[in-house]
DNA sequence: CGGCCTTAATTTTTT
DNA sequence: ATTAAGGCCG
């Protein structure tokens, strides 16, 4: 089964290379593989990313394939870069040139170069999450969809038609049983319309008008199958079930006769996006449809010590469906995982912030250091510590650059530059900076646009002309200075036309004015830079010199990797069938057969390049990147990244395992699986933090430690502060609460008041005392242990309500959480 | 039309 | 507790 094989393709002394040295037997076997599908089970910190840039620079030097054979495709853009990075690093390649990029990425080049035959117009724009949404709402109203009524919500309108695009589901393939689907899938289908009218495409159109491509034109599928010999896939577990329809496609199955090599790497044991479509079973799917003759697992690990994978193997191995591994070190057990119990959120901050300052102390860095924890919200308490403590921090997620409002507004105005019938940019900036024009006119618009024509439509832009008086003249104001900076920037730079635009928008005077303005001003000024660099970077812009790029859009270089290689896809001959292609591009001597890769830009114009770059890769959401600071980010953000020190803050029931995610089986695999990934970030140091109590949503919260300390190896573990009963123990209180001290002695011990550290001196500013907080009347206090004659030991979370409307929501390990009537329900205090 | 106030939501997220 | 979005009044 999961052998490693040590084959190759090649018949020269391959293994010879100077790539292939320091990999070990199973990683070399992976890069060496013979040109066949296979899967690679790497776990994590198995230098996946090595084999996977190893094993395209072996296949490009020993002459087995050309760049422009090569198709690799990644999740995120940050991925994407590292693989070109490290594979130019290896090799004099053109990376940019090749086929490498994120999945969506992709397919915006493969729809640019055939934007005919997908029936698109050339520079057609990405709507990102925001944009769709504000173009359903627009649509809801038009229609006069009831958006109050929860079903119709635009958020759930948003995810019903990101679902049918990801089953490959187009509106008139549904089947309405009911009511409320068939006024859903009648929605998908206007806004499907509205999206082709404005010339834009969401994200999931970008994937499904890919597949739908290649699977209904023949030559198309067949020139870009013949093309890639070679196709790897990173991040295997996370694809879903388009992405991966849409590798078949591009691939071809064998029992097709379909003959890509494909490489699909992952680890089911880190799937962590079943919630946004990911389907971990595509690896069995796909070592069954490939007919997987070679399986090979990484699971030798650089990163940890024993003691960290042992709490991750023994973890996961909680889990039931898997298709099993184990990691393994060669370093010794390193430093214990250590457990910790603080009395509040705050405390558990402090804590941390001590113990990272005396971490800094012994001389790690603290970009070194990270906080991860398994919801944003709490980040806040975390934040708040480091600042008072005055260290630097630095916190991942949030808003993006090219989210924020204001450079959106900017962007809108871009867009309508290049494209008038952007209703959903029309829409943001009509009224931005506000210039009189208001929701009535905007009605007013929106009603005689659609009523163009006796009802056949128009877009906002062409409306204006037909709305009388003040309104009329406004709006007209507006259309002509869009049409004017049009006029006024061709033929400039992107940097000019920006600089332009944000000037005669209005945009600099209006935030100029407002008070806090200048953030928005000093992004403005960065997208100004962003737009430059891109230029330098892509090689766009008027004086920028085109990449060299034969007629078939391969790179050409000058290295010898490349030179007289004899593969190199030929041209599809026009079958004698209707399904001829055509040629998309109107320009170049290309005159038979399909247009050439299109080099994203090689044909668009700048800006259009500019702002598909924008929608495609919405930017850095860090602030101050490159600062030696403390890093704070979701488990999910923390994925693929190693640090030395990794803390683990609020490892309770409810928060870690999720409460919305523990009901079900699946639900808490994946919890499981995110636990998993958090602990094998560690390098040395894991801290595993839980609090007696936590402020959520404004109330305080007295949860259970995490039922997931349980499924780790005591004999990893140091208990900071002393072990008490938890989840599996029956019932978890940290402490007492009626005074009968069965817990509370521990306090006493000395290991209190003491940092983990030897030489860490460190006394803790806050002992765990108990917290309560008295209730009137029924004598039911928060954080109370009590007993119930159904369900038990449990802990009391909250009291809601005073005299005969009290209620109490308890924890019980065996039962869940409940709400229980104080007046109707016995709980005893013990 | 614009500012202010009430209301509701608050797991995780990339493109 | 905090924030964002939508509704209402000046």
């Amino acid at each position: 089964m999961f052998s490693a094989h040590t084959h190759s393709g090649a018949s020269f002394d391959a293994h010879h290379s100077p790539l292939l040295q320091h990999l070990n037997p199973e990683q070399l076997a992976a890069v060496t593989l013979p040109p066949e599908p296979a899967l690679i089970l790497a776990g994590a910190g198995s230098g996946k990313t090595r084999v996977l840039t190893t094993r395209i620079a072996w296949l490009l030097q020993t002459g087995q394939v050309t760049p422009g054979g090569v198709l690799a495709v990644t999740f995120t853009n940050k991925a994407a870069k590292e693989m070109m990075t490290r594979l130019q690093a290896m090799l004099p390649v053109n990376v940019r040139g090749m086929w490498i990029g994120t999945f969506h990425g992709l397919c915006n080049r493969f729809l640019r170069s055939h934007f005919k035959l997908a029936n698109l117009p050339e520079a057609f724009q990405i709507l990102d999450t925001q944009d769709q949404l504000s173009a359903i709402k627009r649509l809801c109203k038009q229609f006069n969809v009831d958006t109050d009524d929860e079903r119709f919500a635009p958020k759930k309108l948003a995810r019903f038609i990101g679902a049918c695009k990801e089953e490959g589901q187009r509106p008139n393939m549904l089947d309405a049983r009911d009511p409320e689907t068939r006024k859903k899938i009648e929605i998908y289908q206007l806004y499907e319309e509205q999206c082709q009218r404005e010339g834009v495409v969401d994200f999931g159109e970008l994937m499904l008008r890919s597949f739908e491509l290649l699977r209904d034109n023949d030559p198309i599928r067949e020139h870009y199958r013949r093309r890639f010999r070679h196709i790897l896939i990173d991040e295997f577990q996370d694809t879903n079930k388009l992405q991966y329809a849409w590798i078949k496609m591009i691939a071809g199955l064998p029992a097709e006769g379909g003959g890509a090599a494909v490489l699909a790497v992952g680890d089911d044991d880190q799937s962590i996006y079943a919630f946004r479509g990911a389907r971990v079973g595509n690896m069995a799917d796909f070592v069954r449809e490939f007919n997987v003759q070679h399986q090979i697992k990484l699971e030798e690990n650089y990163r940890s010590g024993s003691n960290i994978l042992d709490s991750a193997n023994e973890l996961i191995s909680h889990n039931t469906k898997r298709l099993g591994k184990n990691l393994r070190t060669s370093q010794g057990p390193g430093e214990p995982v250590r457990v910790i119990e603080s009395t509040s959120d705050f405390a558990e901050a402090q804590w941390m912030v001590d113990e990272m300052k005396q971490l800094v102390r012994e001389g790690l860095n603290r970009k070194e250091i990270a906080v991860l924890y398994r919801s944003n919200a709490q980040s806040r308490v975390i934040e708040t510590a480091l600042f008072n403590a005055g260290v630097p921090y630095r916190v991942y997620g949030g808003l993006r650059f090219f989210e924020r409002a204001e450079i959106k507004h900017a962007l809108a105005y871009l867009r309508l530059l290049e494209n008038p019938v952007d209703d959903t940019s029309f829409m943001r900036v009509v009224n931005f900076p506000p210039r009189g024009i208001g929701a009535r006119t905007i009605e007013q618009l929106q009603d005689a646009a659609r009523a163009f024509e006796g009802g056949k439509g128009c877009s906002l832009h062409a409306a204006v002309s037909a709305i009388p008086g003040k309104a009329g003249a406004n709006l007209s104001a507006f259309v002509a200075k869009i049409d004017v900076l049009r006029e006024q920037t061709t033929g400039l730079n992107l940097r000019e036309i920006i600089d332009l635009v944000l000037d005669h928008s209005g945009l600099l005077t209006h935030y100029r004015a407002e008070k806090e303005g200048a953030d928005r001003i000093e992004n403005l000024e960065e997208l100004v830079n962003a737009a430059e660099s891109f230029v330098t970077q892509e090689g766009f812009g008027r004086d920028a010199v085109a990449l060299p790029v034969d007629e078939w859009g391969e790179p050409l270089t000058q290295s010898p990797v490349s030179q007289g290689l004899p593969v190199r896809p030929e041209p599809v001959e026009g079958p004698a069938s209707t399904l001829r292609p055509t040629q998309d591009r109107p320009s170049s001597a290309r005159t038979e057969g399909l247009a050439p890769d299109a080099e994203t830009g090689e044909t668009l114009s700048p800006l259009a390049a500019f702002l598909t770059h924008a929608a495609l890769e919405s930017g850095d959401n860090q602030a101050q990147a490159g600062q030696d600071a403390i890093q704070l980010m979701t488990v999910h953000a923390s994925k693929g990244l190693e640090f030395d020190a990794v803390f683990i803050g609020g490892m309770e029931e409810g928060l870690f395992p999720h409460e919305n995610a523990m009901s079900d089986y699946e639900g808490l695999e994946e919890e499981r699986r995110l636990m998993y990934v958090a602990i094998t970030r560690a390098r040395q140091r894991l801290y595993l933090s839980h609090s007696q109590t936590r402020m959520l949503h404004g109330q305080t919260r007295y949860n259970l430690k995490s039922r997931f300390f349980d499924e780790l190896p005591e004999t990893a573990l140091k208990w900071i502060t002393p072990k008490n009963p938890g989840f599996g123990s029956g019932f978890g209180a940290g402490f007492n609460s009626s005074g009968a001290s069965n817990k509370g002695a521990a306090y006493a011990n000395p290991a209190w008041g003491r940092s983990s550290l030897g030489s860490n001196s460190e006394v803790f500013k806050s002992p765990p005392v108990p917290v309560q907080k008295a209730e009137a009347g029924h004598g039911i206090k928060a954080g109370m242990a009590v007993f119930h004659s159904k369900f038990g030991e449990g802990k009391v979370q909250a009291i809601e309500g005073t005299g005969n409307d009290a209620r109490a929501q308890v924890n019980f390990p065996r039962h869940g959480v409940k709400w229980l009537a104080l007046s109707v329900a016995k709980l005893t205090p013990i």
